[in-house]
DNA sequence: TTTTCATTTAGTCGTTTGGCTAAATATAAA
DNA sequence: TTTATATTTAGCCAAACGACTAAATGAAAA
């Protein structure tokens, strides 16, 4: 697909945007923590993630059974729309609500988040 | 629906990027001057300019029969992204050659692009 | 080396999208 | 006041999307 068709694509979904939210405030945030801040199953984050990945805006890191995610800062032509975006979301009540959700999550371990999924999945 | 997510969503058709490329650099342009460009049904122009019109991207004025198009100059806050917008459409191979095609298309008079669209139609 | 666990992939399902045609609406011309 | 015409609305269809569950993968822990 079209690099600034597929870009906007991956921006016109709520729960991307959120991500893109949370990672413009995070430098590096793991599945986990993304899983925790919207409520919704892995498989779907990892899509989601895929996407975000596909148009470019995001690459992951692999460091053993996790996998952390961060925004691409070196697509120099972009960084004008990220700091609007940046703008932007802090307008936006929802994702601004969702920064201290985050603030939140990023404050504990990341084992311990997992357990408390674990203990809700019933895994 | 969110503010910032209908703004992506309506850039998020390439149909409808094509469209506010057009937009950005013609001041004003009737909807048979976009069917034109885009080789689409009016009503396919038609439902595009509703989503357009209803992310606050694009104003419509109608004038007789005509209805003409311009992009909304006065949301401030988004005319960062219109001007990151346009640099970004100079780059872009297939919405640069559309601009030739619509400088052909603004050099003629509309009622004749609808003759000719009539004919073709067969009405 | 078996088990556990984090993430991804495959497959399913209901909803949304983007195109079309046909009918409706609104305005100008005859 | 009838007819022609520009756009919109309604209704249809196939393809894309976003969520889920279950199965697969890959890495660490036991």
């Amino acid at each position: 697909m079209n690099k600034l068709t597929s870009l906007f694509k991956a921006l016109s979904d709520r729960n991307r945007l959120r991500i893109v939210a949370a990672l413009l405030k995070n430098e590096e945030l793991c599945a986990c923590q993304i899983i925790e801040l919207m409520q919704v199953t892995g498989a779907t984050v990892s899509r989601h993630m895929g996407l975000l990945i596909n148009a470019g805006l995001v690459v992951s890191r692999k460091e053993g059974r996790w996998v952390h995610y961060r925004l691409r800062r070196d697509v120099t032509s972009w960084l004008p729309l990220m700091e609007w975006l940046e703008a932007q979301i802090a307008d936006d009540l929802e994702l601004a609500a969702d920064l201290s959700k985050l603030a939140e999550i990023t404050a504990c371990d990341p084992e311990d988040i997992r357990r408390k999924q674990r203990a809700v999945d019933g895994g």
